[in-house]
DNA sequence: AGCATTATGCGC
DNA sequence: CGCATAATGCTT
């Protein structure tokens, strides 16, 4: 199935990259054409020979066949560091779902405007004497422009560039004619800076543990014997992953090799931060969001031009073009950041395998709860799986006491807070120790109904209910509409409008209520809106300036807190009863590692769970800290129900201005899956493909927009990517115009 | 980027 | 009007 035409980007470095070209295949390169490839082609009026980079493969072409031109030769000399990011791109396209353009620029650097990054000067480089002679020749040729410029040098040598642009409204090309002549210089100045601040290298060698050595050792064996494979390591935080990592990219940067160490968004401590520069010095960079594109793009370059062997940083450091990897760590490989929420909607670990796989790198997966992919395959073999047991160093895992919340409010107590977490906050507060609070947050946000006719205060935009904040203000999560809590009911008239309170202001609320001396901080997405706040309020609780820290997902992140012997998680179950597959393993990562930040000094920690199911196995193990068990049965409960990892999923989301044409629409293409699944039940090939739905998502709304969602289902991923590319060729001969589809690989979430 | 086409400016 | 140069546009 050779393609006809080529899709071919002229020159990256200096082209639009939102612009490629068709050409069209010669026969007798067929073979040799394909995604990634540098190749020879005429371009431009001239026909001049340009290389260029194939992008893509088609068999159509929306530009007359008459005035396409060839590919002339394939020029495969070596694997380019760009050839492996256009192939990385077009697998991400194919595998995920989206235009080639826009994979193309989540992998390639971002090349805006270079601004600030290059400061031009202009030299004169004649005597100004000569320059005033050269500058009347020019006027006398009605050269005005090229007069100002060597005017303005015969009395100044050096000047900027801009300067020149603007005050004397001369164009580049002027100048450059002028450079062309001899009369000046363009100089350009990079005065790219590295992020990281020179450290000396510090030898402070941990020794290792038996297990340590072995990991390091054998994933090195494999690389040098030419096997590098894929590692997934087990350990509690504490455990002592971070010096494996550390250990095998020493030996990998003593081979000339670099690493990538992808940590999840907000993750990145400055504790292990600092780890890498003592081991590695300002042969590391980081890459992370308070980066400017402008610095972003000098750390590319950088590790393009062999400066730098280690970059660290979320997601999108996996596209660093290092010459020569040799290991990518995922740390936290569970962490749900690392699926991309833009299109492509790429996974970050699953990228990691593939660009890895083309470099014959090693990749080595990191987690104290791995996510049920990466353990389901290493049980299958095809990871090397490793369990580091037990906590590094002198402090021991907490106690866990799970507290049945149906149970409190039978005995009376209708406080957030279980007779039991009440006894260990007293104590804490008499003994100076420090408590966490977690609070679940999805779908617990307080909202506003009626209790004469149960009308909830929703949206007017988004099919969701409005929270109430202080101040009396109903606010949308989705899209911020504000509106002012009314009196009385819109629907029924009724007053009797009651708020179901239970954010992180209502416990903090409660605090003060029921805890009065307590010094209480809280952390939140509305607390931390501002960039420094979320630092700051941490480094307020680690100095210990409050007793009581009350927050949602993001206070469990990274963060050592010696003084914290408390941690209780108010509701651990709200968020299992979300219509979720992935509800049972969120909630077990979320309690394993709140549980995680008790007693991480010196002092014994203990947790309280609090939950209205605390039979529920993901409530049971995660108290008992069991993953294996925790495991067993999610995976029998995926494996019956067709979820990943067992077997595939593709989400398909349509969103739409109007409701009856979007489900129309869904109704539409759920019938083209269907009318295939038919076909295959004679083929035999395509068995057991599932599909659920139509139905309108969750939210039905955002923004005025409708959504509705199906789910196609199968064991093979192929299979699936198969039927997107049926249902886009679709829904290209509609010639959609108020529709938009979007595709989800094993989506995170449900729609 | 380079080449071509079109627009502009100026002397006549 | 004609020439020279500057600005703009297109390349499959």
């Amino acid at each position: 199935m050779a393609a006809k035409y080529a899709d071919v980007i002229i020159d990256i470095s200096h082209e639009k990259v939102d612009r490629p070209f068709q050409y069209k295949i010669p026969q007798e390169l067929a073979e040799a054409v394909y995604a990634g490839v540098r190749v020879h082609v005429p371009f431009g009026r001239g026909n001049r020979d340009q290389i260029g980079y194939v992008v893509d493969l088609s068999d159509r072409t929306d530009y007359p066949e008459e005035k396409l031109k060839s590919i002339t030769s394939v020029d495969d000399r070596g694997i380019t560091a760009q050839s492996i990011q256009i192939r990385t791109a077009y697998w991400m396209k194919r595998q995920y779902g989206s235009t080639m353009i826009a994979a193309l620029k989540t992998v390639l650097p971002v090349k805006q405007k270079l601004k600030q990054i290059e400061k031009k000067k202009i030299t004169g480089c004649l005597p100004a004497d000569k320059l005033r002679e050269m500058a009347d020749q020019c006027e006398g040729r009605h050269q005005s422009a090229k007069a100002r410029v060597l005017r303005a040098l015969a009395e100044e040598e050096l000047l900027p560039y801009e300067l020149i642009r603007q005050k004397l409204n001369v164009s580049s090309a002027t100048l450059q004619a002028l450079q062309k002549q001899g009369c000046l210089q363009i100089e350009t100045e990079s005065l790219y800076r590295n992020p990281v601040k020179l450290m000396a290298k510090e030898e402070q060698r941990v020794s290792l543990s038996d297990v340590q050595k072995g990991i390091i050792e054998d994933v090195l064996r494999d690389y040098r014997a030419g096997c590098a494979g894929t590692y997934l390591i087990h350990g509690v935080t504490g455990s002592g992953k971070t010096e494996v990592y550390l250990g095998i990219i020493e030996q990998m940067i003593a081979m000339g090799k670099q690493a990538i160490v992808l940590i999840p968004e907000i993750a990145l401590t400055y504790q292990t931060l600092l780890r890498f520069y003592k081991r590695f010095g300002d042969r590391v960079s980081v890459m992370n969001s308070t980066l400017s594109m402008g610095e972003k793009y000098d750390q590319i370059r950088r590790a393009a031009d062999g400066e730098i062997d280690v970059i660290i940083g979320p997601r999108s450091a996996l596209f660093t073009p290092f010459p020569n990897l040799g290991v990518i760590v995922v740390d936290e490989e569970h962490e749900s950041s690392y699926k991309s929420e833009s299109m492509p909607k790429y996974h970050a670990r699953e990228t990691a395998l593939h660009i890895a796989s083309m470099q014959h790198a090693a990749v080595v997966l990191g987690s104290a709860t791995p996510s049920l992919e990466a353990y389901y395959r290493a049980k299958r073999g095809e990871y090397k799986l490793y369990e580091m047991k037990g906590r590094h160093g002198s402090s021991t895992l907490p106690d866990v006491y799970t507290v049945d919340l149906r149970e409190e409010l039978r005995q009376g107590n209708r406080s957030v807070f279980s007779r039991k977490l009440r006894e260990l906050m007293e104590q804490r507060l008499a003994a100076g120790e420090q408590t966490m609070l977690f609070l679940n947050r999805r779908g617990y946000a307080g909202f506003i109904s009626c209790r004469a006719c149960g009308h909830v205060m929703k949206c007017p935009h988004c099919d969701v209910s409005l929270s109430e904040h202080r101040g009396g203000m109903l606010i949308c999560h989705y899209c911020g509409y504000e509106e002012k809590r009314q009196t009385k009911c819109p629907s029924c008239g009724s007053k009797y409008l009651m708020g179901f309170k239970a954010g992180t202001e209502q416990i903090e609320e409660a605090l003060h209520r029921e805890f009065p001396g307590a010094r209480v901080l809280r952390m939140d997405a509305d607390t931390t809106r501002k960039k420094e706040s979320y630092e700051k309020i941490l480094s307020a609780f680690a100095d210990e300036r409050a007793d009581i820290l009350v927050g949602t997902q993001m206070i469990v992140k990274g963060h050592d807190f010696p003084n914290v012997t408390l941690v209780g998680i108010l509701a651990a179950d709200l968020s299992l009863n979300r219509n979720d597959y992935r509800a049972g393993e969120r909630t077990f990562q979320l309690l394993t590692q709140a549980a995680g930040r008790a007693g991480r000094g010196d002092k014994k920690g203990e947790v309280v769970i609090q939950a209205y199911q605390p039979e529920h196995y993901s409530i049971v193990h995660a108290a008992k800290q069991d993953y294996a068990a925790f495991y067993e049965e999610e995976i029998a409960y995926r494996d019956l129900m067709s979820y990943p990892p067992v077997s595939h999923m593709l989400a398909v989301l349509i969103i739409s201005s109007g409701q009856e044409e979007g489900m129309k629409l869904c109704e539409e293409m759920t019938n083209v899956v269907n009318a295939e699944r038919e076909k295959d039940r004679e083929a035999e090939s395509y068995r057991g493909i599932q599909v659920i739905g139509p139905a309108e998502a969750a939210i039905g709304k955002i923004n005025d927009l409708y959504r509705h969602v199906f789910y196609v289902k199968h064991a093979d991923y192929q299979i699936l990517v198969e039927m997107k590319d049926i249902l886009e060729l679709f829904c290209k001969e509609k010639e959609l115009k108020n529709q938009t589809v979007q595709y989800d690989f094993d989506p995170i979430n449900t729609y």
